[in-house]
DNA sequence: TACGGAAGTT
DNA sequence: AACTTCCGTA
């Protein structure tokens, strides 16, 4: 591991070590697909078209060549590209949408998109440019949960696993596409900026905006981890809720659907404040998403202002602000103010508008220019399409450069708080355990030392929330195998236990029946000292330096469960289809971005704080407690909502056909619960949660910048490989 | 145009 | 594992 030193910290060094899966490693297919239709440029290639998560390829050889390029396979045509899309069938990350001619849909259901909960979603019907699948709005509503980019869809591995010293590196990565370039994985380079190499242009602007913040993670790190990411990871159903789009968007009361930052690659974010509320909630979102609670009134932008956030800089305000937002969140929702007890400083705000936000700073716009660079310089792009749109917002188009949304940025959060409806959102949810990976794990940790686990395996993590609500969860999941599937990760937000550690939570989604309880609180943080906390951990500090917040997500393991036996499709057919609409009350709630609610559970959540490495990861600035350890409680949050129950069972019921077996196994509902040793990931049916943030905790700016960087590298990313 | 088996590659 | 390549079938 490298120490970061102030600068970042790097992540261990099992984490550099290329990994030996190809396969995982490299960009992904439909990593690559969401990349294109995220952005504008794409439109006349590639867009979403009809229902929530379905997409038609306007020019498949067009398509094909350009992820030939990716992949460096010249020889590339649509018709093997379609192959390799009829592949995602039988692991269910996509569907044909029949008696369409090239068209598909995204099993968003099963995604996870926890971490990517920026999509926007346009709603089919708009012309808005989409960098999100439509979402299905019954209401009209525009959710926007699926992930906007692949890129941010990435794995939230990656994410983790970044090395938040790494940012640079992370981010450039991330830039790139999700990887990859051709030649080999490590090195990448090639594209777009590269890292600092080349690229003039690129570079300079980069540095120069984004720096990233401050500092501009910069340097190079060229190499990098490849993340390998399984879909399983990401796709991970969410419960049935299903729908996807079901999630209250955001959608502001203008209705127009923000859009933060196309690029923002979310998962990564670490922030604990706002950014990671937002973050959360999102995910939880689509499973839940029909519950409303949240309490993420503060929701930054949705891309993770907070990254962006050159600026933003912790600091009791900032904090502050953040906690009112949960109060409000509280009140508004019916939270338990137990949350905040921790907080005695704090003053419950009423709830109020929030007032519109102002722009970032546009950090990323170098990002985006770059990206606009790379794409010019290369393809002809640009077909003619119909689309008028997308001409248009060829410059524009990714809004925080240029011109900074008023969403989009981060830290305004906007609250919608008065507006929402005081229900208090039934549904329960467990925290999943997460996957173990344990390959990794390895030994050095003690037993259970969560502290330092370096093994590569995965940790998993997570962390509570004020609110109860946010919890995010993390699993861990062998990054370095890529196989497992879940990941996670976590933010605290009860300072408390974060401080150390990082609190650990796993999110279970309950299925049926059993809940009405309340949450429960387990303190796991001995339970499972197993790999994945560590790995956790790991990450986390690594992340983000601080033991605190973090949140991240992550998300579920594959989704997999299948039964071999379902013929499903039905099944299938009701996970595909779009998710009801959310109750009309929420919507408020929802707009905003992030704003994603998770339950609402009433009692604090629970959390399992670790205890961090210090070591490494410490903080630069604000250490906050020590690492004491925190308190590490374990809470699993049953969930379960009325309706929607009945849409996840019949997800679950659906799930997998004949994709890997192994991972039915668990017991999907054997008990309603799992816990998080059990299963891993996947459950399919569960969904995944997870969520978020951290409250109190400090951030550190060690993630902000990481952000920034992050955002930065992402509207670099680049579809083609230019090397090859 | 789409599906999916089989074998090969990384 | 995740495609890539090739191909027969519908």
């Amino acid at each position: 591991m490298k120490t970061p030193g102030d600068n970042g910290f790097a992540f261990p060094d099992w984490a550099y070590k290329p990994e030996s899966s190809p396969g995982s490693r490299q960009i992904q297919l439909w990593h690559f697909i969401l990349e294109l239709l995220r952005k504008e440029e794409y439109h006349d290639v590639i867009a979403w078209q009809g229902d929530y998560g379905e997409f038609v390829i306007k020019d498949p050889d067009e398509v094909a060549r350009l992820w030939g390029a990716r992949k460096c396979k010249p020889q590339m045509n649509y018709d093997k590209l379609s192959r390799a899309l009829r592949y995602y069938y039988n692991k269910r990350i996509l569907h044909k949408t029949k008696g369409k001619r090239f068209t598909y849909k995204f099993n968003f259901n099963k995604l996870v998109l926890v971490n990517y909960p920026f999509i926007d979603v346009g709603s089919t019907g708009n012309g808005v440019p989409q960098s999100a699948p439509p979402v299905p709005s019954g209401a009209g509503t525009h959710f926007r949960f699926p992930p906007s980019t692949p890129s941010e869809v990435l794995s939230p591995n990656e994410d983790l696993r970044s090395p938040g010293g790494l940012y640079g590196s992370l981010a450039r990565r991330v830039a790139r596409g999700s990887v990859s370039d051709c030649s080999d994985g490590t090195s990448v380079n090639s594209e777009i900026e590269d890292g600092g190499t080349g690229g003039g242009e690129d570079r300079a602007e980069r540095s120069a905006g984004g720096g990233g913040g401050p500092g501009g993670g910069g340097g190079g790190f060229r190499s990098i981890i490849h993340p390998r990411l399984s879909h399983e990871s990401l796709f991970r159903i969410y419960g049935g809720a299903g729908n996807p789009g079901a999630h209250p968007g955001s959608r502001g009361p203008a209705g127009h659907r923000m859009h933060p930052e196309p690029l923002s690659p979310f998962p990564v974010s670490p922030l604990p404040g706002p950014g990671g509320a937002g973050l959360l909630a999102p995910p939880l979102s689509p499973a839940l998403s029909m519950t409303p609670a949240s309490h993420l009134a503060y929701t930054p932008s949705p891309t993770l202002s907070p990254m962006l956030g050159s600026h933003f800089s912790f600091n009791p305000e900032d904090m502050k602000r953040y906690l009112q937002a949960h109060t409000q969140s509280v009140y508004n929702y019916g939270l338990s103010p137990r949350a905040f007890l921790q907080y005695p400083n704090i003053v419950i705000p009423q709830p109020h508008r929030p007032a519109a936000d102002k722009a970032g700073p546009g950090g990323d716009r170098g990002a985006a220019e770059r990206a606009e660079r790379e794409r010019g310089g290369e393809r002809h792009h640009h077909a003619p399409l119909p689309h008028s749109a997308h001409h248009h917002h060829h410059h524009q188009h990714q809004p925080h450069s240029a011109h900074p949304h008023p969403h989009s940025h981060p830290l305004h959060h906007t609250l919608h708080l008065g507006e929402e409806p005081p229900h208090v959102s039934p549904f329960k949810f467990k925290l999943q355990p997460p996957p173990l990976g344990r390959k990794q794990r390895d030994g050095q940790g003690q037993g259970k030392a969560r502290q330092s686990s370096l093994s590569s395996a995965s940790g998993s993590g997570s962390m509570s929330s004020t609110s109860g609500l946010g919890s995010s969860l993390s699993f861990g999941s062998d990054l370095s195998s890529a196989s497992g599937s879940g990941l996670i990760s976590a933010s605290s937000s009860t300072q408390s236990l974060n401080s150390a550690g990082l609190p650990k939570i796993k999110v279970e989604p309950i299925s049926d029946i059993e809940s009405e309880e309340e949450v429960e609180v387990t303190d796991i943080s001995d339970e499972d000292p197993d790999e994945r906390d560590v790995d956790f951990e790991v990450f986390a500090h690594r992340l983000s330096g601080a033991p605190n917040q973090h949140h991240h997500q992550h998300l579920l393991s594959n989704g997999s469960a299948a039964h071999p036996s379902l013929p499903d499709e039905d099944l299938d057919e009701d996970v595909f289809k779009a998710p009801a609409p959310p109750p009309p009350g929420l919507l408020p709630f929802l707009a905003s971005p992030h704003g994603y609610s998770t339950g609402s559970q009433r009692g604090p959540p629970a959390l399992k704080t670790e205890p961090g490495e210090p070591a490494d990861a410490s903080p630069p600035r604000h250490p906050p407690p020590p690492q004491t350890k925190c308190i590490p409680l374990k809470l699993r949050f049953k969930r379960r909502w009325s309706e929607d129950q009945r849409m996840e069972a019949s997800q679950e019921e659906s799930d997998d056909k004949k994709v890997r077996p192994q991972e039915q196994r668990d017991l999907r509902r054997s008990n309603g619960r799992m816990q998080i040793e059990e299963d891993g990931p996947g459950e399919a049916d569960g969904p995944l949660l997870s969520a978020y943030q951290s409250s109190v905790g400090q951030p550190l700016p060690a993630h902000r910048r990481a952000s920034a960087d992050l955002h930065r590298a992402t509207a670099q990313l680049s579809l083609e490989n230019k090397d090859c």
